[in-house]
DNA sequence: CTGGATCCGGCAGGATACTG
DNA sequence: CAGTATCCTGCCGGATCCAG
């Protein structure tokens, strides 16, 4: 099944946070991802990219500036996915609103 | 951020291809669901469902029939979550393509 | 700064058996 | 048929320390 194939690519619990990062600020190094991803730790962003970049969603550039920086980015691939998670973002946001009306 | 909130009540490994089965073919039973969604063993189904039950993306009926019969189906509320999940079933639809295509 | 290595706990989730 | 109870396991992911 179709769903199938897409979450597996997107499972684990940052995935989509950080390509949702990346389509809204462009190209972001290592420690920007870290402060925007929040709640992340180092080992798991690192880990999640290699993944995503196995997929060829996000691509990945070294800088040799001193010291090494390294810098994301989604590529044309990636940015396939810009509707289904714009999707994603835009139903949690109505989500919520319902949630607050309900409320009170 | 929205993206969690969506991806919160769709975690698990089995509620967005639940919602995908109830989406296509309406109306189902426990039992049509377990055979619908392939691998899904009894417990976690239930579970799922009823996750899926308190979020009020599913409804459940019990039917007195004999033996009890239970129905499942997607609220109207979770009828709006049709747009999100018919894009990833359609981008995980392109993405296979994209694979056979490298392959050869 | 960007990560790899290691250690570790919790919990998602599978198998199986049982109930109303 | 529609679950629940129980047990067991892997591995996801957090914390911490180390390296280029």
């Amino acid at each position: 099944m179709a769903i199938r194939d897409t979450m597996e690519l997107l499972s684990g619990k940052w995935k989509i946070q950080i390509i949702g990062a990346l389509m809204q600020k462009g190209t972001l190094r290592f420690m920007d991802l870290l402060r925007e991803v929040d709640g992340i730790a180092a080992k798991m962003l690192s880990k999640e990219l290699q993944e995503l970049e196995i997929n060829e969603l996000v691509r990945r550039t070294v800088c040799n500036t001193k010291p090494i920086t390294v810098e994301y980015e989604i590529t044309t691939y990636g940015k396939t996915l810009e509707k289904v998670i714009g999707e994603i973002a835009q139903w949690g946001d109505e989500h919520r609103k319902r949630l607050f009306r309900k409320a009170k």
